[in-house]
DNA sequence: CAGTATCCTCGAGGATACTG
DNA sequence: CAGTATCCTCGAGGATACTG
């Protein structure tokens, strides 16, 4: 037996584990889950909230990610038509990585900026 | 004043937390975080490790990563030349938020798959 | 070994217009 | 409101050859 409880490795490019990885590491894919983290949030409230995303490229990443079951789509009867998007159990179980990632950005991008003038002055 | 403690944020387009957000969530990024966290690994190591990645993106994720100063770059006089890469105090805190994802990602990349395959039988 | 230099593909994603 | 349809740009990143 080799390794039984670790079959898939994101290190691996033929691993599905892998696959995923580069999905989650998206432009989009974890902002989204992001703003879903407070609960579901209207298709135009998350182009807004979402700062810089198209139309487009917002309904694509929602699809992906409700065929990945991280998210559900509500829709509702009104007029005009109204649709909610909202994690999943298993999108829930994300939203924690989102913010250790988010909390970190935010709190080291003075950090970062100041490596990276170091950085260039050096290099000049 | 408004928000003294959080004038970042990864929503905001305009935001450097956003950029650096968004730097994080490439392909490549995380992934060489994730292979120095067990410490130095010289450049053609790194490069049979990180499966699929090719000589040229390695070296400028590299560089990249030297400059936001999370990783470093030393040197040895051997013939023929040797680089060892290592993480910084800097890059060191963002391997726990990687394994965090990578871990996440190898544990329910099976849910994932049944997920979409439900989604699929629906569709068709 | 640890890269750089060149050329090139191809698809993510932007812009814009339209619709049930 | 919540999308779809079309067209198009542009740059990430792959392939290959070369080098101190």
């Amino acid at each position: 037996m080799q390794q039984p409880d670790q079959p898939y490795s994101v290190f691996d490019s033929h691993c599905p584990a892998r696959q995923f990885f580069e999905r989650l590491a998206d432009k989009w894919t974890l902002l989204i889950i992001g703003q879903l983290r407070h609960g579901p949030v209207r298709f135009n409230q998350l182009r807004r909230s979402v700062d810089g995303i198209t139309q487009k490229v917002l309904s694509q990443t929602l699809k992906k990610l409700e065929r990945d079951g991280l998210i559900a789509r509500q829709v509702f009867a009104t007029v005009p038509v109204t649709v909610e998007y909202s994690l999943t159990g298993l999108g829930c179980t994300l939203v924690e990585t989102f913010e250790r990632l988010a909390f970190w950005a935010e709190s080291n991008i003075e950090e970062i900026i100041a490596a990276q003038k170091r950085y260039d002055v050096q290099q000049a």
